[in-house]
DNA sequence: TTAATTTTGAAACGTTCATTTCAAATAGAT
DNA sequence: ATCTATTTGAAATGAACGTTTCAAAATTAA
């Protein structure tokens, strides 16, 4: 019968998300999402309840994205190899397109809230469990194939290539040469070769 | 002719980086320096100026302390991938001496403050720079040592270490198995033999 | 047009923020 | 003991914080 939601929580979420992967959770107020969002203080609190959940839903969507972007990197890459670099490469396609790298919101998350808050500690944790089944399965199937060596356990390598990401997103922050961070991604699968 | 400061300015320092290094800095407030110290409102002002330069003092104190440890680290390892091995085991000894892994101070700044505050951002690079060095040293002489393959130039070698100390460090904060850890470092440091 | 429901605007909530103020207490130097 | 510089305590500053409130405007189904 009545009024029915006239903004585009899609694209909220995405101008909230901005905010927040910018200033980090702390520092984000809710005038700052007032502002990037052009929506009413109340129609924020209608729709998200409060600052924690809207983070919440922020994290979510990002996550989200990045799970799209790596599906498609699965698709188009012809080695659990390439997919690995491609995974790098989008990192570094980031890091480069702004001249301020504001780094991965889940990096940067974890280094503000980890251990603090509870349901966001508990989405991190899920969050690297995804993360870490998707680099499992990609090395365990490029040793199957020969591509990867069988130095280490599968396990091993991809909780070494999830620390070599959440490093190379923080290093992306105060690193702006192209080069030098290629160097650092070829580095860092050299050593699955 | 008059009173003293009273205070012991290196423990009130230590103090204050121990909640800056936990909370963060934003998240830090100035009643929680007043409660962690034990100190007055005042008294903080009057030797500190304000929280932004009481947080450069714990970063700069954070770093010298960091320094000494590298510098005992330098002198009682036999060759340069013993101590970029006795550096990991440093963090892996922090990691897993309590049960929440706070991280690294600097890791933690440089997510929460790189590219916002510009002294921060001068002392970040500063850092980086100054990390840089001792490990590009390290892998020189490695390389000319031969016990560091030479599949890499030093620089690249160093900064390679020097993403994955900070993945490291941040892997840390939600990974508390000291086996994964361990295997995560060898991994690492695999490469460069 | 009316009724139902939501968005909106603007103000106010009480709390906390970093910082300032200043008189009183303190303690070394003379 | 007196002078002098500093530390202290406690209160106050004004601004910003996240959140709530509620009447008015808006919109759509009946």
């Amino acid at each position: 019968m009545p009024k029915v939601e006239t903004f585009d929580k899609t694209l909220v979420i995405k101008q909230a998300t901005d905010v927040f992967h910018d200033k980090g959770y702390s520092a984000t107020s809710m005038q700052d999402l007032v502002d990037a969002t052009g929506l009413n203080r109340s129609s924020i609190y209608n729709s998200f309840d409060n600052k924690h959940n809207l983070f919440i839903e922020c994290l979510t969507a990002y996550q989200s994205a990045f799970g799209s972007k790596l599906s498609e990197i699965l698709l188009k890459s012809t080695t659990p190899l390439e997919s690995i670099q491609f995974i790098f490469d989008l990192y570094l396609k980031e890091m480069t397109a702004k001249k301020k790298d504001k780094g991965c919101l889940i990096v940067n998350c974890t280094s503000e809230m980890a251990n603090h808050d509870k349901p966001i500690t508990l989405f991190l944790q899920k969050n690297q469990e995804k993360m870490l089944g998707v680099l499992e399965d990609l090395v365990e199937k490029g040793q199957n194939e020969g591509t990867i060596n069988k130095n280490k356990h599968y396990k091993a390598y991809a909780l070494y290539l999830f620390t070599t990401m959440q490093g190379f997103r923080i290093t992306g922050m105060l690193v702006s040469d192209k080069e030098q961070l290629q160097s650092v991604i070829s580095t860092i699968t050299q050593t699955l070769i």
